[in-house]
DNA sequence: TCTGGGGTCCTAGGACCC
DNA sequence: TCTGGGGTCCTAGGACCC
């Protein structure tokens, strides 16, 4: 979906359209202070004047979206909003609205699915989709059912949203970018050297900062270079895995089927303080935050209809720098209580010497609370076998050959 | 003017087992 | 004198993505 986070307060607010807005900042209370200060008034008849500014903001938040017009001005996704205030600060800084982000991603998803069944969610506003099974899904590349999709989201919810037509998730990925906003690029194999190779490296999705500047100090700037290494120079110079996957990237191979439906590995919660918070002198304070990010996570197991076994904590500290603490349980756990509980014992095992910015807890090793309840009707073997009259073991001794 | 929140995957070491 | 070769699970950190 093309700048999704701000397209969707667009279709609320049209007067903002091609104006610079940018989206982020977390709290609610400046939009609402709008909302209650225009409640006679239709959204759309809200005079532009009166929308909060950039310029005015003072928190630590970031750039969730930028409209086109505000990316002129070098803003960008997660930049601080205090550095874009410097650089646009006559955009209007709208706050996210989940609930209406949440709608409007299940409405184009769903559009999608009636056309193509089997699509990958990627996220709110990114999915991949098949084409491969159908019907009219090879025609002009792939281009008339693109266009099909990309009409129907339009048509039905506003939206514009830009589709890359390749042979692999890869390709696709990196044609979707080509014709942003509202464009459709196809991309076939034989296009490799002319449309892939001249890119930077950078652009292969999961090639992220740290892989591009080691890249650039071997020389390589751009994907048509990478593709010049050898597979055993890469593998010598990044291991094994990334060795090999950097060679196929720059070949434009990639195998990854599209997965309709995938479990969750982990669910956590985290907040960033207004103000760094002093584990001592702040010590009520921080151990209610701990305790709602403890609840919030056991509302959240709850409702997806999960338990888990691994409860972990994240700090993040005023120099930015972060440490993880987890610890597995004997058994699955979901309530409020026991998360807080094995939470705190592992923030224990954390020297608190500096100020806090943030605070997290997570809980991983999940299984679906449907699978739980059956495991636990049955009866575990050791409960019904206790105290063994005689246990055979054949090999009761450490055999050399086993 | 410091840098959100919710995720996934990978690596690497140590414990422990056969 | 120097000590295997699997395997799994747990933990911590970090890169990367949307």
């Amino acid at each position: 979906m093309d700048a999704f986070f701000a397209s969707v307060e667009l279709l609320r607010y049209p007067q903002l359209k091609g104006l610079p807005v940018v989206i982020g900042g977390g709290k609610r209370s400046e939009d609402n202070a709008l909302l209650q200060a225009h409640a006679d008034i239709p959204l759309k008849r809200i005079p532009i004047a009166d929308f909060p500014r950039l310029a005015d903001y003072t928190g630590r938040g970031v750039i969730t979206t930028a409209t086109y017009a505000a990316r002129q001005s070098g803003v960008g996704s997660a930049m601080g909003l205090m550095k874009a205030a410097k650089l646009c600060p006559e955009a209007i800084l709208l706050p996210v609205d989940f609930a209406e982000i949440r709608r409007y991603s299940r409405a184009f998803k769903d559009i999608i699915l009636d056309i193509a069944p089997v699509m990958e969610d990627r996220g709110v506003d990114e999915v991949f989709i098949d084409f491969t099974e159908v019907p009219g899904g090879q025609r002009e590349g792939g281009r008339v059912l693109a266009r099909l999709i990309q009409k129907t989201i339009l048509l039905e919810t506003g939206l514009t949203c830009s589709v890359g037509v390749a042979p692999n998730k890869l390709l696709a990925k990196m044609a979707s970018e080509f014709n942003k906003p509202n464009g459709i690029a196809i991309v076939f194999d034989a296009d490799l050297q002319s449309k892939i190779w001249p890119l930077a490296c950078r652009k292969i999705n999961g090639i992220g900062p740290k892989a591009d500047e080691k890249l650039q100090r071997l020389g390589i700037k751009i994907i048509g270079e990478l593709a010049q290494k050898e597979l055993d120079w890469l593998i010598d110079h990044f291991g094994q895995k990334t060795g090999a996957w950097l060679f196929d990237a720059a070949h434009g191979q990639d195998q990854r089927p599209v997965v309709t439906e995938s479990e969750p590995v982990s669910i956590s919660r985290e907040t960033t303080f207004e103000r760094d918070l002093h584990p001592v002198k702040d010590k009520a304070e921080l151990g209610a935050i701990f305790t709602r990010l403890a609840e919030q996570v056991a509302d959240d197991l709850r409702r997806k209809g999960y338990v888990g076994k691994t409860i972990g904590i994240k700090l993040r500290f005023d120099d930015f720098k972060s440490v993880t603490r987890d610890q597995t349980q004997d058994s699955y756990v979901s309530d409020a209580k026991t998360i807080r509980q094995v939470a705190g014992q592992c923030l224990k095992r954390v020297p608190l010497t500096q100020r806090l910015r943030l605070l997290g807890v997570r809980v991983a090793s999940l299984q679906r609370l449907s699978e739980h309840e059956n495991n636990a009707s049955k009866v575990p073997l050791e409960h019904i076998n206790k105290a063994p009259e005689a246990t055979s073991c054949i090999a009761s001794e450490p055999g050399l050959f086993d």
